[in-house]
DNA sequence: CTCTTCTGCTTTTGTAAATTGCATGCCGAA
DNA sequence: TTCGGCATGCAATTTACAAAAGCAGAAGAG
């Protein structure tokens, strides 16, 4: 189990807008090198951003990329969420049907409970959260 | 990120052995064939189990697999870690060097705190939890 | 001995993640 | 109105790892 990279990037990106402050507009190009990730990978994951109205794009000669949303109001979870769809921890929690063989199975039960968990620290903290941690940990 | 399958046939199988209850001897061939899952990728998982001592192992004829543990005793992150090593949910975790140019970095910060709770739940439960919980589903 | 079962190692397969490439469309500026 | 920079959308590729299969060998019971 892990956090994939597309995952990763994303909030980076999301978090290096914010911290532009005023809504600015930023290229693609500058965010993927600022957090030196490749820039294709990181199109498409800012595509799924933008369908989710967290960030905004604009085309032409001084386009790029502004926050589409105050970054207070954007928790991880949906950064994370718009980037991967929804959380699924088994196969069998998403579809119920594949695990229909085993209506009792405990593996089911506890992959729920750590899935709730997950998400509760997911939705705790937004965007603004983790720039103020930053923040801190510059400071100190 | 997802809960891989080694990991959830290696909670079945355990969950099978501590059924059969007094420490029974039980081949592999009758644990996977119970729970649908490859004979020979569930060797590799109970010889995980086995130097982690949740299982102890018997050769030759009659022989087969047993519990080694209580299972009262046994918490679902003990299998869980014993099949799949120490649980990192990002590279830069467990591997610290590699997280090295972003030592504020606020993905690490959100991460641990998810990977921190979900142990959690996995520590409060134990085999006999779940084979608990399985019977409850089971009477209503 | 010999048959059965685990053991350890190697190899293959399958699938999803991660990345790259390219043709296209849009927009602002000159 | 044209030009260049930038996003878009889809396709293709590469990489990585999970999942599974294979096989020779060792250990134990009868």
């Amino acid at each position: 189990m892990q956090f994939t990279k597309a995952e990763e990037y994303g909030v980076l990106g999301v978090i290096y807008l914010a911290e532009q402050g005023d809504n600015r507009i930023i290229p693609l190009s500058e965010v993927a090198e600022s957090q030196g990730v490749p820039e294709k990978f990181l199109a498409k994951i800012f595509q799924n951003l933008t369908k989710a109205s967290i960030v905004r794009s604009h085309r032409g000669i001084k386009g790029g990329f502004s926050l589409g949303k105050n970054p207070v109001k954007v928790t991880a979870r949906e950064v994370i969420e718009a980037i991967q769809g929804p959380y699924n921890l088994i196969r069998c929690i998403g579809d119920p049907a594949s695990c229909v063989k085993h209506p009792t199975c405990p593996v089911r039960f506890i992959i729920e409970l750590a899935e709730r968990s997950l998400l509760e620290v997911f939705e705790k903290y937004t965007i603004a959260d983790l720039i103020g941690w930053k923040q801190e940990q510059l400071a100190s």
